[in-house]
DNA sequence: AGGATAACCAAACGATCGTTTCATTTCGCA
DNA sequence: TGCGAAATGAAACGATCGTTTGGTTATCCT
């Protein structure tokens, strides 16, 4: 996975294929002319078309996790910093890759690379220990299984 | 594209394989399997694989377009009409064929057949004459286009 | 300068998939 | 009962796609 220009313009190919035609219909084809190569070429910097889906989303997931590290260290109330997660969640969501989540799900849906389930448990982490603050709190009620609350929320 | 029971087991194994695979992950074979017959023998029903795209999208569809028709005749603050025609809308939509849809978008992107644009054309109308409703009982202000603000609801 | 390593070309392979074709079975109906 | 059409089986084709391989060119470092 080399540093330099290239490897960007590549994943920046991807992503923009990937947003407009979709993953599965998105051929390393497609990508490989955008940037001007052969498809085969594209080999030195990836292992397989999976590689291109998790560079594409790597960006905007580590700006999410980053936005809710910053926001679960104010002290603003629970009800706000919720308000304020999920607005930023969908927005990045909305105007990044949402295509490649919903791809994400589908064809990689089983496979786990254990760097995303650590953002994944990180992120889920923040947010429960949000709602939890907002349980002792007395802002939340009725909530008896704060992973549950928050699994939901994001759903 | 006969009537009986035969053609309803195979959308429903369409439509339940598109929205878990996604429809470009999905193979006829997936499909024809699951209700117990050859991929080859599927195209006595069709005529091509976006055929049923097309006809698992066209019940929710109709559905949609059903409710925003008995609503817009109702007698309700417009206010109200937008309120439920949104709730009904993306409630139909998440129960039913999100991925589906998203997928017509990729793949049906250009190809429009007369239908579908037929049934557009009277949804946005439908949503357009609500929103001009508001605008002249006072409701609503600063909507100068109302197309527009109907578009711009949909997204 | 020169050698190693990265970058890329070019072609081919193997698998998958949508589609076609033809044979065979099932079924309604006269 | 027997005939014709509908329904399905079975196999093959043609195209596409991800991936592999081996060779060629460019780039960088000492």
């Amino acid at each position: 996975m080399p540093r330099p220009s290239r490897w960007n313009e590549i994943i920046e190919a991807a992503a923009e294929a990937f947003r407009t035609n979709g993953f599965a219909a998105t051929s390393l084809e497609d990508i490989a002319s955008a940037v001007g190569m052969w498809k085969g070429s594209l080999y030195h910097y990836i292992d397989s078309k999976e590689d291109l889906l998790f560079a594409v989303v790597r960006g905007p997931a580590e700006e999410i996790l980053n936005q809710l590290r910053e926001l679960s260290e104010t002290d603003l109330p629970p009800t706000e910093k919720i308000r304020r997660a999920t607005r930023s969640h969908v927005q990045i969501l909305n105007s990044n890759f949402v295509y490649a989540s919903v791809y994400l799900q589908e064809i990689a849906g089983r496979r786990k690379l254990p760097e995303w389930t650590a953002m994944d448990r990180e992120y889920l982490d923040l947010l429960e220990s949000i709602v939890k603050e907002g349980v002792e709190s007395g802002e939340f009620s009725a909530v008896t299984n704060p992973r549950v609350a928050t699994l939901a929320l994001i759903g």
